[in-house]
DNA sequence: GTCCATATGTAGCGGTCCTACTTATGAACT
DNA sequence: AGTTCATAAGTAGGACCGCTACATATGGAC
């Protein structure tokens, strides 16, 4: 998987992965990955600017804690986060489908 | 649609643009729009550059003409170009379902 | 004679993800 | 005791790529 398609998409994804549940920034990593079957392997580069942009615009809440010794981040989802990632799932849809309908003259595989 | 969510997947919408014959710049922009229903509304100053490049890289073959008094530049598909669209189709595929994956746990809407 | 659709192009901006590196702890293995 | 690896967080700088804004030119409509 080329990374670079991401652009854009990045958000949506964090945001996706901390809607379950606070996690910090390690776990979502692992859970992007797992939720993919490993396709999707970001680095921490990419990880933790990303976490910074969204707490910083208010969709993420972080807060600092300390298990076994080691330094965690944790984030939990605010309410205009919940928000924002129910609006870049539609757009997401949105993107998919006119992504699919110019690349295959289809909106959906198997649809209409 | 937010354009900068394009970001790696334009080749491929112009590629397919080229796939059922040559077109000259203009006509792809108007035969992408139309593909999707108005929604992918593209400025000159993406088509373009973008053409340029795929040119440069050998995936289109670019020659100019005049028609009514108007000069065109038309693009046809390379055999290079049409191998690398089935490949950025695959590509697309792939990414659609880790996102779809990561955003709402399933690889299709109504699949599987 | 003016305006719009057609047709092509460039320069520079901005956003965003990546590479490469740094720091730190605990557990395992030798 | 020392090395190595997984865990955990971070930053600086670069690269890429689509967009904005602008420039140029023709033909037809009004």
């Amino acid at each position: 998987m080329k990374a670079e398609l991401l652009k854009g998409h990045l958000d949506a994804l964090l945001l996706a992965a901390l809607e379950s549940g606070p996690r910090h920034g390690y776990a979502v990593m692992e859970a992007l990955r797992e939720s993919t079957g490993g396709q999707l392997d970001l680095p921490t580069g990419t990880i933790y600017p990303a976490l910074h942009r969204l707490e910083a615009a208010g969709l993420i809440a972080g807060s600092w804690s300390v298990v076994g010794g080691r330094r965690r981040r944790c984030y939990v989802l605010t309410e205009a986060g919940r928000k924002a990632l129910s609006g870049r799932r539609a757009d997401w849809r949105d993107f998919a489908a006119v992504i699919s309908a110019a690349l295959e003259g289809a909106p959906w595989p198997s649809t209409a």
